[in-house]
DNA sequence: CTGAAAGCGCTAACAG
DNA sequence: CTGTTAGCGCTTTCAG
């Protein structure tokens, strides 16, 4: 298979005292349809089967404009989140007969803006994105004729098609359920609130304590910057325990909160109760385990990158899907 | 960026009145050693900023046979262990120039022999591979002329270059420092047994016994398949617990199963004290939270990625690799 | 029924 | 100092 002593086309029509053509259009499943007698073409086939012949994509795509290579452009390959969007949108894509090239921006605009760029530059058919906030650049991607989806992540301003969950109406529900439960000193724990959806949910949160007449305490209001250490959650938690020692909920925006606050209540010694009176927005697999009780809305990653590609590749419509995300309310 | 009308050599040598070859060396940076004049050169190049030019890298990967792309060839992208290794891989990769193309095979041989193929047939220049059990295929994609480094397990009878740790070595280490903390009805807690990894894992805590003295007890020798849910991980323990009621440690082979066994201690109120009689060989950050003082040999994946793709790029010897696991040996 | 040949965009001899 | 040109391996139109 590799670059060096390979078959070609060529070395294989000399072979086979047949032309070039004739090898391709058997070769490609074209034998009948362009009239190649059947003989030929069981020569052709039994010869590139006997010698192990594999047609250099890179040629192929070069000739047909068409490389049947998506890329993909994620923050970080560390986070399980973004890795089983990875794993989701490379196996669909393989399964579509697409490989799939991988970049990860940090989360940083500008290395963003250029990955997206090399990947242009290496022809892939389409790209997907989680995008930073700096995504200014899609629009002028689109318009120079690239295809993409976004994927978890609108861009603000921008009708790009994208695949998201609606972040505000999943903290409404997962916040109201907490309340439904006799809660009413909810703390709402975020990070990297300059992202709209930590904002949606903010805004749920926010909305579900309005229609249930309870007034929101800036006190409940717990934030560490992104990429936090674990002294920096714990120092919040604190802050939030002992300015408020009748807080009986909290409200996780994402689920890189949720274990070093669950770390920390253990140690500690405060009243856990396998996370009763808590509850987050997605989930992973270690939480079930740890934290049965918790309250939690499931992202449906799998169809999110599965969606994403069958979107990039034109087998359903182009367009702003919002995925529902599975609620599993606990009591 | 994309396919459709982009600038190309060609039409920037028409608009300018120069050659091809003229833009094509000013742009790779041989304009002096070409000995083009420095007015032609800032024109050129000055004309390719205005206009966004990007060279499209299949047909040069076409025409200089190097596509600067490896292939990452792992199991699966949802288990940190590989992700992490993958996200190693892209980065480093990145930073020398090349994309990364991924595939994952499920552990599966045959699935994993035939993304082998797809990834030379699209011409890369090398692939990094977590191969499985059924790995035959690598030494004939060798022989065919491909490059590729191992990474985390060899191939039986193959001196494929891969970078691996010194399984037996960190299972007896681990091992010994459990006895020497007073333990000596340990466990092993292990999966997958038919993998070299596993068995040299094995035997290093076999050795370890031995050398003090102890008889190794088979009822002390846990195992779940391979995939195993949590119920069949939770019997393990419970038949281990009924059966050995003495047991007062034990070592995981691997990372996946501490955190069931944790929720199992836990639900069950059995004694955990921190994970102070525990060991195991890979970590995840979770567990530093959760289990303190359990005993762990911290696989240098973030080096073992670098290395392998080091390696394939030739910047360093080609050969079998066996980086040192970080020891962190608690009491 | 099959072959010749142009072309995808880029590189690199070889000529001037 | 710069241009011409022959590929890289594949697809596809147009002639037989």
């Amino acid at each position: 298979m590799p670059a060096s002593r390979q078959q070609t086309l060529r070395s294989i029509s000399q072979a086979l005292g047949v032309s070039t053509a004739t090898v391709s259009w058997v070769l490609s499943g074209q034998g009948d349809a362009k009239g190649i007698s059947a003989a030929t073409q069981k020569r052709v086939r039994d010869f590139a089967a006997e010698t192990g012949y594999r047609p250099n994509m890179v040629a192929r795509g070069l000739s047909l404009g068409s490389t049947k290579t998506i890329g993909l452009l994620i923050s970080s390959l560390a986070d399980p989140f973004y890795s089983s969007i990875a794993k989701a949108v490379v196996e669909e894509a393989g399964r579509l007969g697409y490989s799939t090239m991988i970049s990860t921006s940090q989360s940083d605009g500008s290395k963003e803006k250029e990955m997206a760029a090399l990947l242009g530059s290496r022809q892939v058919d389409g790209i997907i994105v989680t995008p930073t906030e700096q995504a200014d650049w899609v629009n002028s991607y689109i318009s120079a004729g690239g295809k993409i989806v976004l994927v978890d992540r609108p861009v603000p301003g921008s009708d790009t098609p994208s695949v998201v969950i609606d972040n505000r109406e999943s903290a409404f529900r997962l916040v109201s359920h907490l309340i439904r439960e006799g809660h009413r000193r909810i703390a709402i724990f975020t990070t990297a609130h300059n992202l709209v959806n930590m904002q949606a949910r903010h805004e749920g949160y926010i909305q579900a304590l309005e229609e249930a007449g309870i007034e929101p305490d800036e006190r409940l209001f717990c934030q560490v910057p992104p990429e936090a250490s674990i002294d920096q959650i714990h120092a919040e938690i604190d802050r939030l325990i002992s300015e408020c020692p009748d807080v009986d909920g909290i409200f996780f925006t994402t689920h890189v909160l949720v274990l070093p606050t669950y770390a920390h209540y253990l140690k500690a010694g405060l009243p856990l109760d396998q996370g009763k009176h808590w509850a987050c927005i997605h989930t992973l697999p270690d939480f079930e385990l740890l934290i049965p009780k918790m309250s939690i809305a499931r992202m449906p990653i799998e169809n999110m990158g599965i969606c994403a590609v069958d979107m990039l590749l034109g087998r359903c419509e182009l367009g702003n899907n919002v995925l529902r995300c599975q609620l599993e309310l606990k009591q």
